[in-house]
DNA sequence: GGGATTGCCTGACTAAAGTCAGGCACATGG
DNA sequence: CCATGTGCCTGACTTTAGTCAGGCAATCCC
């Protein structure tokens, strides 16, 4: 990788991480630790489950405790338990009391008034491109949030993904798309040593799936590689090929292949520069327009 | 300003200073305590005096002794008498042994690897584009860490300033620029009651400087607005203005005025567009072109 | 040369952050 | 309905970060 482009990254990281970054958290904690006026602004208007609390801010479970009790004793904060009815009994709620909402509010206007601070300084027209690279730094750097791992096709995120992908399937395919006609695809086929589902993740979100089967005897098969709007064009995609394709390569298969339609132009121009080759078809899949293979490195 | 503009900036600082700077945090301290893995990586291989690295990080001078005794009890560093010859006895600096210089480049190779991690998930095309964006807000941002002060004109700073302006001028004017020709501007004109002379600091070195004559019964004249190179285009010319204005104004003032040279366009350019009228030559100065004059609000 | 200043150091603190073990109440799956 | 697990809590700690007052030696400025 260019060393230049590894210089400019950590250059970026020392001015804007240790700059901004600790100024904004002297803006945030107005004479209170820290530590609490982030949990306070995390509890926000609407309350939060204590769980998620801890996961969000990555706390202790002890010491998140203490933290909602000092806030507690200031009469920022009530915990109490969760009033959904039927809901788990052991889990409780934060929510902000009056003085904790106004403390609340003081905190948005500080981070409002911070940001101000950065762009006051600058010409409106450099204002706005500072905002424009910021927006594209930040949608840039999220791609190396992605996380790519199985996951059981059963599990609700895998299906929140494949129903998302139905879903902009029916909507691209000439004809709509009907699951019914389309070859089925089984879970069990998804699931190891037959094949594996794989889940794309930012933050815990899904944000794109891929599956392959291992068929006995032929080359393995791709099937279901699906990226959300909100990340696409960052090269999540081709990861999930990679990654598919190196499942298929470490159990011992020299090739995959893969059927598309011819609707999903981006998909089949990523397949060719992936390094795909277009093939008779392989099978009768009724949607399908292109066919594809790959021989694997062993 | 803009909500939305603010709300991304807002994003932005959420995004890039909690998730890259926690990350970035916990690359650099290596089961070491954070104060430590800076103090060291910050003496770096050169050496630095104790002073500096106390300006530096921003660390209580009892603080930062009780790190270097550390760093020296654990054998990474070792602190002594600056060597200069003819050097002040009182100041010590600190230098790493090898055991102090293997971690150092430990940090290092791990900084490096966080900035590849961050570019890797990307195809090529957006790494480039990425890194081009944070330069971009990088150099923006610098604009909101540029403070504007008062200086007294006798400063190292300042004279460092007012040089870098004059070889400016001499590079720029078709003849040169001989200061012995154009009226001299003495430094008590330029202390208040008389005056001000206005200094623009970037993490404390000088990157721009301004002064305002007070004259009795006349407009005052603004004089050595410059601006360095390295923050040109980021508004701190027009901020340096205002400031110099806003010193006369509050001191009763009802107008100000300056002359300039036709080769120094974008100044030219930067009075026009900050409400200056051109007018008739106020002064004998050789080596103006222009004269304007700007009514302040009172 | 003498008083004030400066650079660095030590001792004596405090507050904040974070860890760990255990405990109670509720939940869940046989 | 019992064993096991989960969510939250408390008590008892340690480490890290940071502050403040004072002190010594070198230096600077009359």
């Amino acid at each position: 990788m260019d060393v230049n482009l590894v210089a400019a990254v950590r250059r970026f990281n020392r001015t804007v991480t240790q700059r901004v970054g600790a100024l904004d958290d002297r803006y945030m904690a107005r004479g209170r630790p820290l530590a609490q006026a982030r949990l306070l602004w995390e509890i926000g208007p609407g309350g939060a489950e204590v769980a998620a609390l801890r996961s969000r801010l990555g706390l202790d479970s002890g010491y998140l405790s203490r933290l909602l009790r000092t806030l507690e004793g200031d009469g920022l904060v009530t915990v109490g338990p969760a009033d959904r009815a039927g809901g788990d009994g052991r889990v409780r709620v934060a929510a902000l009391t009056g003085a904790g909402l106004a403390e609340w509010s003081e905190l948005d206007r500080r981070s409002d008034e911070f940001a101000r601070s950065v762009l006051a300084p600058l010409p409106g027209r450099r204002r706005e491109r500072l905002v424009a690279a910021m927006a594209e730094v930040e949608r840039l750097l999220v791609a190396s949030l992605v996380v790519i791992g199985p996951c059981p096709p059963g599990d609700p995120r895998a299906r929140a993904c494949v129903r998302a992908y139905a879903r902009e399937v029916g909507r691209r395919f000439d004809g709509g798309f009907d699951p019914a006609v389309s070859s089925p695809v089984h879970d069990e086929e998804l699931v190891p040593p037959a094949g594996v589902f794989l889940l794309a993740s930012l933050n815990g979100e899904p944000v794109g799936c891929g599956a392959v089967k291992l068929h006995a005897g032929a080359p393995a098969e791709i099937k279901r590689v699906w990226v959300s709007d909100s990340v696409r064009g960052l090269g999540v995609g081709r990861r999930m090929l990679d990654e598919l394709e190196r499942y298929a390569a470490e159990r011992g298969w020299a090739a995959v292949r893969l059927d598309t339609n011819r609707a999903l132009t981006e998909a089949i121009a990523m397949y060719r520069s992936a390094g795909y080759q277009e093939v008779e078809p392989f099978n009768t899949e009724p949607y399908a327009h292109h066919w594809f293979e790959k021989l694997l490195a062993p």
